[in-house]
RNA sequence: GUGCCCGUAGCUCAAUCGGAUAGAGCACCAGCCUUCUAAGCUGGGGGUUACAGGUUCGAUUCCUGUCGGGCACGCCA
């Protein structure tokens, strides 16, 4: 395992604490934790564990805190320890101590920060996933950026992670991306078909449809007629809701599609494989300039070709959990949590996309992940306990199922909300996004907020006015190190092997109480999937450093303080190239 | 209507099992570059944590209710 400070030194004031207990109050089993005061003279750790004992051993809160004090065993890591307010323990650590955590990081490097939470458990974490029907939008930015950061996080914490994006290609969504390609592509040989407002009409589908009529010239063609023929004509709608007009959109869309695959044949696929490969490699593109990489990219449409779906669904079926009703077949998902009975099988025999989520899930389950994780978007709430019945109802671990969701990403432009659509093309694509703002910015704005909180995307403070995106803080504090570094000419290899005492600041304290808390950090971000407190770690390490780096002078006469200051200084560089990484931001050394 | 999430400074947001005087940024006011990067720093004003109860040594945090906002409630994906 790799070496890590903290955890041993905190490990070790609690073993004190703990001699302590067992000689004030033998019977204890109270678990000993220890905080982090918010305030500097209330020491470096706090422990709150008189106040807890005072009920059961029923004795004064204060009294017990003394007792317990005096009974501590005399140690090198420790000042002293101060009984406060009603009751609380102050831990005050030596310099010695507090100094040491520096040679620490520079040792440890890079695995500074690294935590035991998953002990080399297997997760998957499931991100983006969106229809391959379009460009990503700053809506699926977010889930990007938070699932890269989440499975970084994780990672570090000491999972091993597999990334992973689940590829919507078979339902009726590419189905109408597949006819809205070909519509163009005939249009392009004088077809005088209305395009249908239910269509995607994004200017890439028009892109593909001359591709295709470059690759296939005349020969997907076929009369107007026959590619119209039983469409009931598209209805404009005569108000915001307008629930017959929309239906019927969606018959003469349906009938469209049914139309394309009766006169294409074989064809239909070149037309539907096309759309489909432009898309993931776009996607992929976008995403990894992104930052983003995923592990695997899993086909919907192969649980279908392999038969998982429909075997999922005879294995609810000989379990008892599924009945016919009105022509469908029902999973009994009522009987395992949800709210109501879920239609797998739809009257017309196809499968529901809830039948191929639960072969999916199924599958991720059989590849042996002890924890999964689905990154989904907030609208998706309701879907989960139908997915975690599905997996009960197989006899499955759905605990095993983890869904952080992400709120969604409202847009502002010029101060009023934008609307976004996919099928009409009307959004602001991540691609847009990265190049007027950059990734780093990006990326580190996505995740400067819990997921559970609506992120309200400012386009025009984004653009304009970049200069103000905390990351730049955080970066600029990493490039003057390295600017002091430089001017400095010395090997920083030599700098763990300084002499540490000179530091005895309180800002040069500040800084190496907040290296203590960087695998603290890790950590709880880890459990609470909660990359945001990554970046706002960053954020006040950045500015205890800034703080520091006004205040003193590192190039100094005085060579044993310029190598202590190098060395600390070296070490907070470390850390926040670290935090940024797992942020997917960039370090830069010079700004 | 039912369920889930949210409500914290003028604005955008934090707050580690329930802990000590609720913190940052932006904006506002006053200062700091002849010296390692001023994309920075120092100081100041700004709060009934939506509201009303409850639980307890202690509540932004947990419970109940009210008000306000978002999302979801299909044989769509």
């Amino acid at each position: 395992m790799t070496e890590s400070h903290t955890p041993t030194l905190q490990a070790r004031i609690v073993a004190l604490l703990r001699h302590a207990v067992r000689t004030v109050a033998p019977d204890s089993e109270a678990e000993i934790l220890l905080e982090r005061p918010r305030q500097a003279d209330h020491g470096e750790f706090a422990c709150t564990l008189a106040l807890q004992l005072a009920k059961t051993t029923r004795r004064p809160p204060r009294e017990l805190a003394l007792a317990l004090v005096a009974a501590v065993p005399p140690s090198d890591l420790v000042e002293r320890i101060e009984v406060a307010g009603p009751g609380f323990i102050n831990v005050f650590l030596t310099a010695a101590a507090k100094q040491s955590v520096v040679t620490a990081v520079l040792r440890t490097s890079n695995a500074w920060g690294r935590v035991d939470l998953g002990r080399q458990r297997r997760v998957q974490v499931e991100f983006v996933s969106s229809n391959p029907t379009g460009p990503l939008h700053v809506g699926h930015g977010r889930g990007a950026a938070f699932g890269a950061s989440l499975a970084n996080i994780l990672d570090k914490a000491g999972y091993r992670v597999q990334r992973e994006y689940y590829v919507n290609d078979a339902g009726r969504q590419m189905d109408i991306l597949a006819v809205s390609t070909w519509l163009r592509y005939l249009t392009g040989f004088g077809s005088r078909i209305p395009f249908p407002p239910n269509g995607y009409q994004g200017d890439y589908v028009a892109d593909m449809a001359q591709r295709l009529r470059h690759v296939e010239n005349t020969r997907l063609v076929r009369p107007d007629e026959a590619v119209l023929r039983g469409t009931p004509g598209i209805a404009v709608r005569q108000a915001d809701e307008d629930q017959a007009a929309d239906d019927q959109n969606e018959t003469h869309m349906d009938i469209l599609i049914a139309n394309a695959k009766s006169l294409l044949g074989e064809d239909y696929r070149v037309v539907h494989q096309l759309a489909l490969h432009e898309q993931l490699a776009d996607c992929r593109g976008d995403l990894e300039a992104f930052g983003v990489i995923f592990d695997e990219w899993f086909s919907e449409q192969s649980l279908y070709d392999d038969g998982s779906v429909a075997r999922v669904v005879e294995q609810l079926t000989t379990a008892g959990h599924v009945y016919e009703q009105d022509g469908a077949r029902w999973f009994r998902s009522s009987a395992f949590g949800d709210e109501k009975d879920r239609v797998v099988q739809r009257e017309n025999g196809i499968f529901t996309y809830f039948a191929s989520d639960i072969a999916y899930h199924a599958n991720k389950l059989a590849r042996g992940f002890d924890l999964i994780v689905d990154v989904w978007g907030a609208d998706h709430h309701g879907y989960i306990p139908r997915v975690k019945a599905a997996l009960m109802a197989l006899g499955l671990p759905a605990e095993r199922l983890q869904v952080p969701l992400v709120q969604f990403v409202s847009l502002y432009r010029h101060g009023t909300k934008a609307q976004m659509s996919t099928r009409k093309g009307q959004f602001v694509t991540l691609r847009e996004l990265r190049t007027e703002v950059g990734r780093d910015a990006a990326r580190f704005f996505y995740v400067l907020r819990k997921s559970d909180q609506h992120l309200d995307f400012d386009l025009d403070l984004a653009k304009s006015e970049s200069n103000d995106n905390p990351v730049y803080y955080v970066q600029y504090a990493h490039a003057r190190i390295h600017s002091v570094l430089a001017k400095w000419g010395g090997d920083p290899g030599l700098l763990a092997q300084a002499a540490l005492a000179p530091l005895h600041s309180p800002q040069e304290f500040a800084l190496m109480q907040w290296l203590r808390e960087y695998p603290e950090t890790i950590e709880l971000a880890a459990r609470e999937y909660a990359p945001h407190m990554v970046a706002f770690y960053l954020k006040d390490l950045a500015a205890a450093l800034h703080s520091y780096y006004n205040a003193v002078q590192f190039l100094v006469d005085d060579e044993p303080l310029k190598l202590a200051r190098l060395a600390l200084i070296t070490a907070v560089a470390t850390v926040l190239r670290d935090g940024l990484a797992l942020l997917g931001v960039s370090a830069p050394e010079t700004m």
